[in-house]
RNA sequence: GGCGAGAUAGCUCAGCUGGUUAGAGCGCAUGAUUCAUAAUCAUGAGGUCCCGGGUUCAAUUCCCGGUCUCGCUACCA
């Protein structure tokens, strides 16, 4: 492998419209901030680079819900999010944001040097511009009527009724969100990086010479280089972001995918002025840690955008984890299922170590992982208690009872002795060796076993029988077993950074650095230690039970303001609403359509015919357990061919904040054909 | 529909380029021990390595087909 002289690790940055959860430490996080640590320890040249990611249409849209500016959201997610990342001691060099200055100028710079140096394609699209408001929509923006189901709160990316990704074009009766009013197409100019130009590149570095990443990373790279890449917008009509710095280009802003990335760099900018040796210099070695979600960006995108600028470096690793799940279910924020940071410190002050041990010792490196507090409980009872922190407190209370917390001298190593501590460097060996292939959660199992190496090597010598018949024999085991604490301690520490800090308080010693792992003699014989306490305490299973009713009855209440219910919608008068013609029918007959995710084919009774509907419905609902169900029907509805099949009117339902459907179904005991005023 | 990843002990996971008595941690059982937060140590039980074919002297490992889970993407327009 290549020498570097020095380290870049960067960190996803968290996007600044919520709260973090477990699942992004244990993604990201935690195994950044441990191979940061490592590399630190080592004394190595590293720094860590993270920050928020205050662009983008989410934001936007939920200041406009809260009736606020968007800077106030970044404000304050920004704050909770940084101050969250500094309570777990994942310790960045800088936490910068994207609405900062210098990443302004940052960003504006290298569109400007991509756009001199005729990197990207312009072109001419129509887009909805909401003359009222004076701005262009973006696809967020625009409600309208979805083509396919006919739902009328359609958005312009997706109907969220059925599922149907759209275009702003293909909604009927649309409809900006901003004034209510019907926005027209007027001609708009963007730019894109063509992609595919960077193709063959990307082929060879990546298939080829990157052949040691990841098999998820690896794999989905493949996937996308063997698919054909496209040319990506770069800019948006937007209001929120940074402008775009050309003559002519007033609303519009960089696309977030290019204006996030740069931040990693604007926020090497804010840090040292030396920014340039770690972004520029080929002898610097850039390791992202991002999600599953986010690799075409790290791996293709942003390496595209470098390599057309032309004098940065690309990204040596890139070790994206997969997702985290929670009790057995997906982590949602919507729903509100998710153990959030700023939470878990309030109710777990002082426990930080053991959330980062579960997050690593669990971490979904291969595949996606799934949390529960049980498991998290036992790894603090079995593993942290029963291990680590039994091991230690043993040493030292044995030192304070026979030796008055004074380290004792090695007077005769007997062979067991020197092979015990001689186990220690090989550990470390491990333990570097997984971590330098961020393999963490091998590389945190390796290291307790130095823990275990030191239960076993109490239980073997049992000084505390030994003490009646050879007291200057202990002095040696309680010397060698001191050892053993005092190299965990500098082992453990990007893993448990606090409880390690704290056990060197009761050894009495200061910082180490890596390279000292493995010394016999750490601690001098009459170096006097400090009286000890618990590292870890027990968990009892009322804790736990409280976390998981707790989680279960966010679900149930799932009231919090995160997804809004949809706007209201203009007036409408008495006599639109007689135009519909709303039934109550029975469904006859259900069935999939094939080769569809959502659709089902329905045979209907609405009392004076039997008519075909074609519902995307099916995500919830199996075509059995339909059948015979009471529906409310829009009868009138003009047909629509779906798939080949007519469908005649629209089942009406329901759908919660979830985007779940519900039936809106008559009383059982009417009859069909009841007209609906 | 296309693509990617995963499927190995009760649980969570390792097993690189084919040959191992198929491993680890936790859990479980038995025994030892009592310095330690009823913590520790030893021993042990537990696996048709998702299913079906194929290549091979040999397949958990390679190839083909299938099933299930997760993700990306498309279609439904």
């Amino acid at each position: 492998m290549k020498k570097y002289k020095r380290t870049l690790v960067t960190s996803a940055l968290p996007y600044a419209n919520g709260p973090l959860h477990i699942g992004h430490l244990a993604g990201v996080y935690v195994p950044s901030d441990i191979y940061t640590r490592y590399l630190r320890l080592q004394g190595a040249d590293v720094i860590s680079i993270c920050g928020s990611d205050e662009h983008g249409v989410p934001i936007t849209l939920k200041a406009r819900q809260e009736g606020i500016s968007p800077q106030a959201i970044v404000d304050r997610y920004h704050t909770l999010n940084k101050t969250a990342f500094e309570q777990f001691g994942i310790t960045f060099d800088i936490y910068a944001r994207t609405s900062s200055p210098v990443h302004y100028e940052t960003a504006s710079a290298f569109f400007l040097n991509l756009y001199n140096k005729n990197k990207f394609i312009e072109k001419t699209t129509e887009q909805y511009y909401d003359e009222e408001a004076g701005q262009f929509l973006a696809d967020r923006y625009i409600m309208g009527t979805c083509p396919s189901c006919g739902y009328e709160s359609a958005y312009g990316d997706q109907c969220e009724r059925c599922g149907t990704s759209l275009s702003p074009t293909d909604l009927k009766n649309p409809r900006s969100t901003i004034s209510g009013s019907k926005p027209v197409l007027k001609k708009t100019n963007h730019w894109f990086l063509p992609l595919e130009e960077y193709e063959p590149f990307l082929k060879t570095w990546i298939l080829e010479e990157h052949k040691e990443w990841k098999t998820n990373v690896y794999g989905q790279c493949k996937s996308w280089l063997d698919q054909g890449l496209q040319p990506r917008a770069v800019s948006r009509d937007l209001e929120w972001g940074v402008p775009v710095p050309v003559e002519g280009a007033r609303g519009k802003v960089l696309y977030v995918w290019f204006d996030a990335p740069i931040g990693y760099i604007s926020a090497t900018r804010e840090l040292t002025p030396d920014w340039e040796k770690y972004w520029k210099d080929p002898e610097t070695r850039l390791i992202h840690f991002i999600g599953k979600d986010n690799i075409v960006f790290h791996c293709i995108i942003f390496p595209a955008m470098l390599r057309a600028e032309g004098s940065y470096i690309l990204p040596d690793n890139v070790p994206a984890n997969e997702f985290l799940n929670l009790e057995g279910n997906k982590i949602s924020t919507s729903r509100n299922w998710a153990v959030w940071l700023h939470e878990y410190l309030r109710e777990f002050p002082g426990k930080e170590d053991v959330l980062r041990y579960v997050l690593c010792a669990n971490a979904p490196e291969a595949k996606d992982n799934d949390f529960t507090w049980k498991d998290f409980q036992s790894r603090n009872n079995n593993e942290l208690v029963a291990v680590l922190g039994n091991f230690v407190h043993r040493a030292l209370v044995l030192t304070q009872k026979y030796f008055d917390g004074r380290v004792p001298v090695a007077t005769n190593m007997t062979t067991n002795d020197k092979h015990t501590l001689e186990e220690i460097p090989s550990i470390r060996g491990r333990v570097e060796n997984s971590l330098d292939l961020f393999r963490f959660r091998e590389a945190l199992n390796e290291a307790m076993g130095l823990a275990r190496l030191g239960n076993k090597y109490l239980a073997e010598q049992e000084p505390w029988i030994v003490i009646k018949t050879d007291p200057e024999r202990v002095k040696t085991i309680l010397n060698v077993a001191l050892q053993i604490a005092v190299n965990l301690s500098v082992l453990m520490e990007p893993f448990l950074p606090f409880s390690m800090k704290k056990l060197r308080g009761f050894l009495n010693v200061d910082n180490m650095v890596w390279d000292r792992i493995g010394e016999k003699d750490l601690l001098a014989a009459g170096h006097q230690l400090n009286k000890p306490e618990l590292l870890f305490e027990k968990i009892d299973d009322e804790v736990i039970e409280k976390q998981v009713a707790k989680l279960h009855s966010n679900r149930l209440n799932n009231n919090r303001p995160g997804k809004a219910v949809a706007p209201a919608k203009p007036p409408v008068n008495y006599d639109d609403f007689l135009k519909m013609d709303i039934r109550t029918a029975t469904i006859l007959k259900a069935e999939r359509i094939p080769k569809t995710d959502k659709l089902l084919k329905l045979k209907l009774d609405t009392g004076f015919d039997q008519r075909v509907v074609v519902s995307g419905i099916a995500g919830f609902f199996s075509a059995e357990s339909i059948v015979g169900k009471k529906v409310l029907i829009l009868a009138n509805l003009e047909p629509r061919t779906i798939r080949g099949i007519e469908s005649k009117g629209m089942i009406l339902t329901a759908e919660d904040t979830d985007g779940k459907l519900l039936w809106i179904a008559p009383d059982e005991t009417t009859g069909n054909g009841s007209v609906v005023k």
